[in-house]
DNA sequence: ACCGGGATGTTCT
DNA sequence: GAACATCCCGGTG
């Protein structure tokens, strides 16, 4: 229970990621349950941000545990992943569906184009357009919260059989099962 | 339901 | 100059 500690993150990206399901994320007056994820490493990672190394766009990545990694693609897309593994290494989690509890209405007046709650937050660009995430979060801590971004366990686990994919949306890196979801649920990136 | 294309600009080759 | 960890809209069935 409560906010997620340093060490939570401090490990391979692979194990970290199907434990976030079911944490809650929290800004502002937004809250919302973490449904599906991707993991990403470094050089051994085709799909990854970090293949070729660090970069001014990349370094958090290669940071310590805990740290929002938010990029801009696709010219007007923000992402959000949550940097793990030890410091230097480069891993992170991508932050790719939430379904919403809390801070609906604010959700839609920064997303006028979802037309039902469940099209809020069900992709990873819509989350973070929905909860007013963007670039000036990047590195942030979500460890101290220094943003306001908090991650929190709520009592609620992850679940015992995830559904399991390969990444969504990637030329290269494609074959690698790294994207984890909540089954059952209607607000995912895609049909699970 | 499914598919195709356009938007839009940063990043790296 | 190409690629891009995406989304939205308008077509068709």
């Amino acid at each position: 229970m409560g906010r997620l500690p340093r060490d939570f993150f401090a490990r391979d990206s692979l194990e970290v990621a199907p434990e976030l399901l079911n944490k809650v994320i929290v800004f502002g007056n937004c809250r919302g349950r973490l449904l599906e994820v991707e993991a990403y490493k470094g050089a051994d990672d085709p799909g990854s941000h970090g293949r070729r190394g660090m970069t001014p766009r990349n370094e958090v990545m290669f940071g310590p545990a805990g740290r929002l990694y938010v990029y801009f693609t696709y010219g007007m897309h923000w992402c959000a992943n949550v940097v793990c593994g030890a410091d230097g290494e480069c891993s992170a989690v991508l932050l790719r569906a939430v379904t919403p509890l809390e801070g609906l209405a604010e959700m839609r007046t920064r997303r006028p184009a979802a037309r039902r709650d469940r099209d809020l937050c069900s992709g990873p660009a819509k989350f973070t357009s929905a909860f007013g995430i963007d670039g000036t979060h990047n590195g942030s801590d979500l460890a101290t919260a220094d943003s306001g971004v908090e991650l929190f366990d709520d009592g609620t686990p992850p679940p015992r059989d995830p559904g399991r994919s390969t990444r969504i949306g990637l030329s290269a890196g494609a074959e690698l099962p790294w994207r984890w979801y909540v089954r059952g649920c209607d607000d995912l990136s895609r049909r699970g």
